[in-house]
DNA sequence: TAGATTTCTTACCATAGGGTTATTTTATTC
DNA sequence: GAATAAAATAACCCTATGGTAAGAAATCTA
């Protein structure tokens, strides 16, 4: 909870009150590998922060394949956030993808927040921000890269993540089959 | 600016003042089809919002080949949100596809209306979980769905913007040739 | 309305990536 | 450390989409 306080430290200065809030609406939880978080199909109540390990998010298609929205690392916000921001039920599933440490907030109580705390807003704004531009270079990038282009520019941007998943599911971030990243991998070997 | 303003009013309460520094900032302004309205590796200092006409933005390839990020129409908004988030130069062009009308907005002072007002604040945070939702949505509509099915989507989804522009930009949004998006329309009319 | 330009379609072949299944390698677990 | 499970690779052939080039259709313009 204090890399979350810092965090937002460096952003907005947050009175004592609104500090003491955020621990009233939050917990931290130990998760372990393989958990579900959020499950497709049900109500959205809860966001999180990661402090430690990662997880994913996605969905399941007609055919039962799964696509990787997100993954997220320490210091990152999951959750299913069409549902959340739509007040929909869950077209995503959220899952532990090691061991976890999180911080978990009601997402209705953290919403509330802007009201209580309107320095939060500009906080969360910023947030917003980053978060739509990092999602239009990833469109960008799925429309004008190669899947060896992405993978590339993937394990560069975020070389961590690497480090903590199966490679199918860094596939189907990317787009593409297991057997497609493997002879990418191949590939990349050979030079 | 009427559009604009009712439509603010719809999400927040207005001041007097603060409409009053909304027609300070902003320009009305009539474009004809083919201008560039924020040109790739340029300083981006405007956002649009557009009342009338189709605009998009895209990005260009090493090979010349154009890729759309987004098509823009009545009520909303356009620029190179890369660029001006991050505080860097253009890596998208804005181009008008039809004759326009916009409402031009130097991003800077758009940017400091939060400070002044700060009712803004939670306009623009629903703005940008909006468009965080609709991004999302398309990265896994992009993982998931066919070429063909993606056209039908978009066709469903967004049935003014095809009367405006010409099927090759609609290809490049969707990620495919303009010739796989004629094959696919020839499929769709034998049905 | 003729000519020029832009857009759309068609046809060809090339290729990246998919689906299936089998095998090898690496991690887990007892 | 043997047994099991999970993940990665490989090899097969298949299909959707791409690239190129040409022609047809539609639109613009003088």
């Amino acid at each position: 909870m204090k890399e979350l306080i810092k965090k937002i430290r460096n952003s907005i200065s947050l009175s004592q009150e609104a500090e003491e809030c955020l621990y009233t609406i939050s917990r931290e939880k130990v998760i372990s590998k393989g958990e579900i978080l959020i499950c497709e199909g049900q109500t959205v109540k809860k966001t999180f922060f990661v402090t430690d390990g990662c997880l994913r998010s996605f969905c399941t298609d007609n055919n039962g394949k799964e696509h990787t929205l997100q993954f997220a690392i320490k210091d990152w916000w999951i959750s299913d956030f069409i549902a959340i921001y739509n007040n929909e039920l869950a077209t995503l599933t959220v899952e532990s993808i090691t061991d976890c440490k999180v911080i978990e907030f009601n997402a209705k109580e953290l919403d509330e927040i802007y009201t209580l705390y309107p320095e939060f807003e500009s906080f969360q704004r910023n947030n917003l921000e980053r978060h739509v531009v990092s999602l239009h270079k990833r469109i960008l990038n799925q429309l004008q890269l190669t899947a060896p282009e992405r993978y590339d520019l993937f394990l560069k941007q975020y070389p961590e993540i690497e480090q903590y998943t199966p490679n199918y599911h860094i596939a189907s971030y990317l787009g593409i089959t297991q057997q497609s990243l493997s002879r990418i991998r191949v590939e990349r070997a050979k030079k």
